[in-house]
DNA sequence: GGGCTTCTGTAGCAAAAGCTACATTGAGGA
DNA sequence: TCCTCAATGTAGCTTTTGCTACAGAAGCCC
């Protein structure tokens, strides 16, 4: 059920494109891949790091919870990334300070840590790729952190909505998971998305969203905190 | 006024411990040493960044504004650290994307790009040392944001009050300069600020806020939003 | 069909945070 | 000393967000 082909899609990542051992080295040096056709947690807080991880397909989803159980996005890890996180704990001996959960259909490569620090000691191109991933978390941890101070929740949610969903027009996501991206709650989410509804800007189905007004959602998202 | 020994600050700093080239030949390759005696915006957002920085003495902040005109710091560099963002910038030719300003007595060193570029290719330790910073600079995003998901503003404020003012037990920092950090304002701050006084756990005076009961404050700091 | 679960819609109240406005106080300069 | 400005104290109101509770609707399995 979808597994297919998965070498295939590794050779052509970017990530791959860029090393002088290229994908089937790394399967060679020992990188597992794994399949996954739903949700599922692969890291929990607090554990230890067993390996690198590399998205050869689908998202991984990096999120915190609150002491009242409330989950909230810290951000994506999209096919081609690598997990930096995990490479920092890897460096530095630390336990994973987050969860990570696979998005349906995913496919990750796990390489163990001994290899990969082995790699990063000898090629130039594996020390480029780290140093890459890294400044790219920096930059969209920066980008929500802004986010959050700048703008209010109807704000985020229809850039949220947007950014997700411009592409066929439509956001396959329940309330209950948009809030947790959100780091709020359903009913919040309910609540904002009946506003929208009422303006006709989106239409809510079971298990969905439906963008009717992309220009409305835009103007929304750019708004801020300004009324 | 202040600027005193800086190369004897310079040798000493656990950045330049751990190079090859230390401080000395860091001068050498053309790095530029400047002092600010007070408070002085050094980066505004969407400048093109000139080199990367090294904190000597003092602090660097970096914070966003929000089109509202509230500002929030994201992070602190602290003596002995690069400024990674700067780092990124120049390697990827990207305009700054927030806004950096030095604490009174601050000393940073200024390496130009190009220099920076060239000691990266070399220099085995100066990538370690960028990896280092960049990891550092992700978690400490990382806790700031899992913090603003997962506390409230009490908590955070009491937090604050702590992780700045606890070695001397005094936090010499306006309410308005404590709303900037946490961004919020400082009204708000203010009310936060008179339930702690009412409970004699801080003194406020004009420009410094006392701590008096340091087990209440660490109490509400590890609160969070179990109300 | 019947029962169960999940998702959604809605209401109402409570708490948190933001905004406006003004009084008071302290420090420093003319 | 007086003036001015920055910092603080306070009040009251609005908006936003969170929390509780429940009802209806859609999908799924037996």
């Amino acid at each position: 059920m979808g597994s297919t082909d998965v070498l295939g899609d590794l050779k052509t990542l970017d990530v791959f494109r860029d090393l002088s051992v290229c994908g089937q080295q790394m399967l060679e040096c020992g990188m597992q891949l794994n399949y996954f056709d739903e949700l599922k947690t692969i890291i929990n807080k607090g554990n230890s790091v067993s390996g690198a991880y590399v998205v050869v397909r689908g998202r991984l989803r990096v999120y915190s919870i609150s002491p009242s159980g409330n989950e909230a996005t810290l951000y994506f890890i999209n096919p081609g990334e690598v997990c930096i996180l995990a490479l920092n704990c890897i460096f530095n001996n630390l336990q994973y300070p987050a969860w990570v959960q696979t998005e349906p259909d995913t496919c990750v490569g796990m390489i163990p840590s001994l290899t990969y620090r082995t790699l990063f000691q000898n090629e130039p191109s594996i020390q480029n790729l780290t140093v890459h991933a890294l400044s790219v978390l920096v930059f969209r941890l920066m980008e929500e952190l802004e986010e959050i101070h700048s703008m209010n929740l109807n704000a985020r949610l229809a850039k949220f909505i947007l950014m997700r969903g411009a592409i066929d027009g439509q956001l396959r996501m329940t309330q209950s998971e948009l809030a947790a991206h959100l780091g709020t709650t359903r009913e919040v989410i309910a609540k904002l998305l009946r506003k929208m509804v009422a303006e006709k800007s989106v239409k809510t189905l079971r298990g969905s969203i439906v963008i009717e007004k992309l220009d409305v959602l835009a103007k929304q998202a750019g708004q801020g905190l300004l009324t």
